[in-house]
DNA sequence: CTATATGATGAACGAGAAAG
DNA sequence: CTTTCTCGTTCATCATATAG
């Protein structure tokens, strides 16, 4: 039954559609020629004085777009306005090769012998500008720009840029000197902290925290006490974060772990110092999950137990 | 409504330099 | 040595014209 219904309904439709259809033949004089369309492309930037969006021209023309694509095909408004002598609205969306983009650099560094800054790059306003480069399709954040271009000369086997690869060599040697120094001095620390010992039991993790605090000071460190937005127990020369508890519980174990995350957002090396713990089981238990899920990366966690 | 390649701009951030 | 200033970098957001 409602098979029928629907054959109904679709005989109504075709022969409506047909009517339809009838109507708009060539014969009754509806169709429009090219010509039509670009007298009214001209019509509008005469009246406009402005070369016409899509939507207004087609508003403007009362002409719908099926027509257009009618008799240009594909882009047809494209089309259209490039043959009325006008450059097209649409945008130019060729993305920027990759070789002319390292080759800027490239030259670019060559230029100022040294490596180039983000306002270098702007003051020359090459393309795509930094805002295009950091996203879709190049991904290319200013400070990778360095190793990116190395790999492309790799990949490539471009010749010519020796010097830039010169002056990328010596900034990533620099920058390892100091990540290097600041390894040095984390290791220290840890080892510093392992040879400290209480002078006796203390009832609190806050005279804990004093009593290590008074000893890396004689060491010669500079400690801060709950520092900054993720609040750490202490804070060794600005740069290593050292959380302190006492005898924790598992439940305890558990804040420790998601404050130790949230340290990691602020510092890339945090010491968790566990002291007087309970149960051997919760302790290993704890440096396997922080082991897992946090030491990612440059990111460290070093736990100390006493 | 979504995808496209890109631009503009201002806020947030971080490191280093200058000034105190 | 500490505070303040400056510069470079990154992020988020808005915008564009058109096709599908």
């Amino acid at each position: 039954m409602t098979r029928q219904l629907m054959v109904g309904i679709d005989k109504v439709c075709r022969s409506a559609y047909s009517y339809a259809s009838a109507i708009r033949t060539p014969s009754v004089g509806i169709m429009i020629s090219k010509d039509d369309c670009i007298q009214k492309y001209n019509e509008y930037k005469k009246q406009h004085e402005v070369i016409p969006k899509k939507k207004d021209f087609f508003k403007f023309a009362g002409i719908h777009e099926r027509q257009l694509v009618g008799l240009y095909g594909r882009d047809a408004y494209t089309k259209l306005q490039e043959e009325c002598g006008d450059e097209a609205n649409k945008l130019n969306l060729e993305k920027t090769p990759t070789e002319k983009i390292m080759r800027q650099y490239g030259d670019l560094a060559l230029e100022l012998e040294e490596l180039p800054n983000s306002s270098d790059w702007i003051e020359r306003h090459f393309k795509p500008s930094i805002s295009g480069l950091e996203r879709r399709p190049h991904f290319i954040k200013w400070s990778e720009f360095p190793s990116k271009f190395t790999e492309w000369i790799q990949n490539n086997q471009v010749k010519g840029y020796e010097k830039v690869l010169g002056y990328i060599n010596e900034s990533s040697a620099k920058s390892k000197v100091k990540a290097e120094k600041r390894d040095r001095e984390f290791e220290k620390l840890i080892s510093n902290i392992r040879s400290w010992s209480p002078g006796r039991r203390r009832n609190s993790e806050g005279e804990y925290k004093i009593e290590l605090r008074r000893h890396l000071e004689s060491l010669g460190y500079t400690v801060n006490e709950e520092f900054g937005e993720s609040n750490f127990d202490l804070l060794i020369n600005k740069r290593h974060a050292v959380e302190i508890k006492k005898d924790p519980q598992l439940s305890e174990y558990d804040r420790l772990f998601g404050q130790l995350a949230r340290h990691l957002q602020h510092q890339l090396r945090v010491i968790a110092l566990i002291l007087d713990a309970p149960s051997e089981d919760k302790f290993s238990n704890f440096t396997s999950l922080v082991d897992t899920y946090l030491c990612k990366d440059e990111k460290i966690v070093e736990v100390i137990k006493k």
